[in-house]
DNA sequence: TATACTGCTATCCTTTTGGATACGGAGTGA
DNA sequence: TCACTCCGTATCCAAAAGGATAGCAGTATA
């Protein structure tokens, strides 16, 4: 799993003053943003953790429908992105938890953004579906 | 392509006040927002549009890479979720036009936050690799 | 002794997404 | 007439994402 993605290449005039160059760049960073938060699980994943819930077994409760094998990638991808830490306590058997790192806090402004977007837009598309 | 989609189910515990039903409905305009602009060629193309590429050769050149058969689809896409209306000329041969809506402007709020919190990861992991 | 739970990994398979290539009719220019 | 552009569609394929199932070592429980 790559974390920083290559440079697209879109378009070839300028906008609003901004070059094309200036404009790719501006993609860029949204696609890493992207590639944190898109994918069937990453946010639900979320949620429950800040839920409380820190263990593999209980996560895979928490998170109905998760198998094994996606969770464990997916908490791997977390984990490299510094959204959780994994913690092993040496106790028999061995206990071991995932926690949110304060940097996953830094997502709230773009899961806020996200969700007021989204909620807004459902609305529209209801109304939009009741008319017809 | 599916607009709305199914309420996901997400772990059983209270958090911050909030009730299971109450987060899982949070994370349903979350998704309905991220199925919006995720995929490799959303945002290409509209920040191509943006440009005033309006015409489907035009974009196709504009946004690299991109094959008929996918602009295409992406199109329909943008048209469907009403960020986009395609206009036919009828001159001879037929003139077709792809705008952007004033309803896609709304995107911009999402669109910031993505693009600040990917700046300040990209030169978070940056700095990260240096020290290793 | 048998069964179950924990925290996974391994193997294989299906679905989704996107890419390659070819082709289409209609028009335009040499 | 030949070649080229425009705006796609159709068919087939490859890669990525995700799901199903099985298993495993260690411990606890019935």
């Amino acid at each position: 799993m790559e974390v920083l993605l290559e440079e697209p290449e879109v378009s070839t005039r300028p906008h609003r003053g901004l070059t094309k160059k200036e404009c790719t760049q501006h993609l860029m960073p949204i696609q890493d943003a992207l590639y944190v938060v898109s994918g069937k699980w990453k946010l639900p994943i979320i949620i429950a953790l800040r839920e409380r819930n820190t263990r593999f077994s209980e996560l895979q409760r928490a998170v109905t429908g998760i198998t094994a094998r996606v969770l464990s990638k997916e908490l791997k991808d977390l984990e490299q992105n510094e959204f959780v830490v994994r913690k092993v306590y040496p106790t028999t058997p061995v206990t071991i938890e995932y926690e949110l790192t304060a940097y996953s806090e830094t997502l709230d402004a773009v899961i806020i953004a996200l969700h007021d977007w989204g909620l807004q837009h459902r609305e529209r598309i209801l109304k939009r579906t009741e008319r017809e």
